[in-house]
Order: structure tokens, then C-alpha cells, then sequence
DNA sequence: GCAATTATTTGTATTTAGTCTAATTTAGCG
DNA sequence: CGCTAAATTAGACTAAATACAAATAATTGC
């Protein structure tokens, strides 16, 4: 008698949750051990019982954010982590993935993929949808995709662009970074070139767009 | 033998139907009629065959959009619309609910509110839940609420405000508007003293959540 | 290892933007 | 009519940003 795959469910949504539920025990050798609706609920469970994948979206304030992803590895090492979430930022979409969670699916993927990636991942193995493979290639061979979303930025411009777009001036960026003011307009000047943007509300903007900041809350 | 209530189901992401399916079968009154992962399959559904109440989330870019509400009127008028979305921008609610949705609940909502949402909505009542109640007062009762969510501002402050997130510069503005630039400046002092910012980053973000401007196009 | 490139850093002089203070004009209201 | 809030503006001053020029530091490709 093999053991069931112990899956715990972690959705801010319950409809979501109620879905995952259902989706999920059409395969016979899954057993749904927890639901959780919030970050805590979701380590206590991993921290009680033995869970070998837990299925998260990280994307919903207020109740799970990407941090759940290294919280549930300290908490857990073994248990191994399934994304399904409808994140369009790039940027936190790679952060995640290098966090190491094993698979990402979006939540407009189908049955069938969910039912593939919860076997995959229970056995160790990545699974990644469409989309996501789309990106993870679109970020190793910039050069092959016709297209440009790849930000042309060095590391540390895109640094000074968040900073920027946080709503820092020169001179407190500076101050945080030790390094001059003017080195500040300098990387400033060179992003503005970079993305042809010519004010420095279009670069929050396009930080917004490309999910390197976010609107801290929404009423 | 009383006919059963003839469902259809409309979201885009299959995890949310399954959810909805599973939920909504729980009320033995209600029969699934057909489900749509776009407004081109609904509006199929609900030209074909009598459906009382239609469960949509039309905050789907390229799968649903508020317009589907007033296609579904056209094409099947009888039918009760009932919205099941997590949306947060208030002039867009404001918006579908002014569209003639029956009921409205955000995917916060648990399962109760659901199965009440879809009996009351089958009767041709409304059903709204508590976060789109309180939108809907703050709306009705704007100063009533102690809360200042109500813009403090003045027409002339919001023409600026706007004009300023969308990343025009004092100097633009004023050659706009035909008036100093030096106004420019004491409204927008003015604008940050009353909403209690002190960044023009924040001043976008205002704008942002309060639906006075919108992100151009998100890839 | 060296040349070439790119990334990161800084300074000086100059220009522009923004703040502070104060004041004027306009319009609505009891 | 006097009162108040809104809208407008100027002058003096301060902070921020740019143009320009260039020095290091790190990477890449022979």
C-alpha cells in the first residue's frame, strides 16, 4: 500500500480552493490534508503534518505573498511547492521560480495540466505551463525572441529604478546606496534613454507595468 | 415538480468553475446549464436555451469585459446577471451596477454568500455582498461616512492631480492650461498637504487606485 | 594577459524645477 | 455687503536635475 500524496490547498480564494479540491481528487492517489486561506493557516499546517506538495497561489495581499515560498522551506524542507497563481509581473514571476518553488502553473490552465503538475511535483520533478516556459526561454535567450520585453537594463539601473519609482529623490537614493547623487542622474539619464521615456512618472509607470513596485494598498 | 434554476457559468479560468460548479450543486434547486470560458461562448449559451441566472466575472481582458453585461441583456433580457468578481476599482463597479447587474460578490466571498447570491438572484432580487455594500453606501452617503475617501479636493486640484499622474510637468501643465506655472506649484503643494503625501509617486498611485487614470497597456 | 566593451562611478558648471511667503482676483453665500 | 473658499500669480530663495567630461571597475573575447 503506497501512501497517498499529501497535498495542502493554499488559496485566499475559496472558490479557489474549492475548485483545487475538486480538480484535484480526480486523481485517486492524492489526499487533500489541509486547506488554507492565509499564510499562517498554511504554516501551521505544513509545520503539524507531514506535506509533500503544498498548491499556493503567493500573489493575493493581504494573505499570501512570495515570501510564502522560502517561510514554507524553512518551515518544511521537504515538501515540495506548486504555484497557481495569474501573476503577470515577470520580474516577481522569476524571483519566485529562483525562490525554488518545483512548479508554476497559471490559473487559466486546464485540468489536465493541474493533474500533471501535482504528480510531477510530488515526485520531485518541475512542471511549468505554457506561459511560464515562455518566460523562463524568453529570459535565457533574450536574443532569439523578436521582441523587447526583456528589460536592456543592468542590475544596478534596475535598482536605481525601483528606488526611483518608489518615489525617492536623488539625494535620498544616494543616501541609501552611499554613492554620490550624481551618479544617481547619471543611471537615471541612461534608463530614460534606455526605455525612451522622458519624465520620471513614466518610469513609475513602467515600473508598475513590469512589477517592480507595487501600489502598496487598494481600499 | 418545480423547474430547476438554470445556471450558466462564465469565468476564464477553469479552477473558478470547477469551484463554482461544485459550490452552486450544493443547492439541489440549481441545474448547471452550460459554462464559458469567454463572452462569445456565453452569449451562445444564453441565445440558445432559457437561463435564469448567468455567474460571470467580466474583469477578464480578453475573455470578459464589463460590456458582456449589457450583451447578455440584449440577448437574453429575462436573465439575472449575477457577478462574481474580485475587481477593485470603484468607478468600474459603479459602472457594471449602473449596467443593471442583479448581484454582485467579490471572489472573497465563501460559500454561503454564494448559494444566498444565487437563490435571491434567481427570484430577480439583488444580492450584493459586504465590500460592494459599502461601496455602494460611501456612494449613496458620501459625507455621511466619517471616513474622507471622498476626494477633499477641488475641481480645478483634480484636473491637476490627473494631469500631473499622467506625467506632465508643472511647466506642460501650465502652457495647457494657459495659466503660471507658479499655480501649478501651489496647487500641487496643495494637493499633497490635503491627501497627506508627499511624493508626486504617491500623487500616481492616488490617481491609479481612485480610477482618475489608468496603466496604459500591461503586457 | 590584453584589448575592447560595458557598467559604475564622480565632479564642475549650468540650468531648471520647486518652495516659501505673500498677495490679488473671482465667485458664491448668508 | 462683507465673508470665505477657490484660483491665480510674483519675487526671492533653495533644491534638484542636466550637460558635459571623464575616471574606475568589471566583463568579455581573443
Amino acid at each position: 500500500m503506497s501512501k497517498k500524496i499529501q497535498v495542502a490547498i493554499a488559496d485566499a480564494q475559496v472558490l479557489c480552493r474549492v475548485g483545487l479540491c475538486d480538480v484535484l481528487q480526480r486523481n485517486p492517489d492524492v489526499d487533500i490534508a489541509g486547506q488554507a486561506g492565509n499564510a499562517d493557516e498554511l504554516l501551521k499546517i505544513v509545520e503539524e503534518r507531514p506535506i509533500d506538495v503544498v498548491v499556493v497561489d503567493y500573489n493575493q495581499p493581504d494573505f499570501f505573498n512570495p515570501e510564502i515560498v522560502a517561510d514554507i522551506k524553512k518551515s518544511a524542507p521537504s515538501t515540495h511547492i506548486l504555484v497557481i497563481s495569474s501573476d503577470d509581473r515577470k520580474e516577481r514571476i522569476y524571483q519566485v521560480l529562483e525562490d525554488g518553488v518545483n512548479s508554476f502553473l497559471t490559473k487559466q490552465c486546464d485540468e489536465g495540466e493541474i493533474l500533471d503538475a501535482i504528480k510531477a511535483t510530488a515526485r520531485g520533478d518541475k512542471f511549468y505551463c505554457h506561459k511560464i516556459l515562455d518566460l523562463i526561454i524568453e529570459r535565457s535567450f533574450p536574443s532569439k525572441s523578436e521582441d523587447c520585453t526583456a528589460t536592456p537594463l543592468t542590475p544596478r539601473e534596475k535598482e536605481i529604478l525601483t528606488l526611483v519609482a518608489k518615489g525617492k529623490v536623488a539625494k535620498e537614493i544616494a543616501a541609501d546606496l552611499h554613492i554620490s547623487p550624481h551618479t544617481i542622474y547619471t543611471h537615471r539619464k541612461n534608463i530614460l534613454r534606455k526605455l525612451n521615456l522622458t519624465s520620471p512618472t513614466e518610469m513609475i509607470v513602467y515600473a508598475l507595468e513590469h512589477g517592480m513596485i507595487e501600489l502598496s494598498d487598494r481600499s
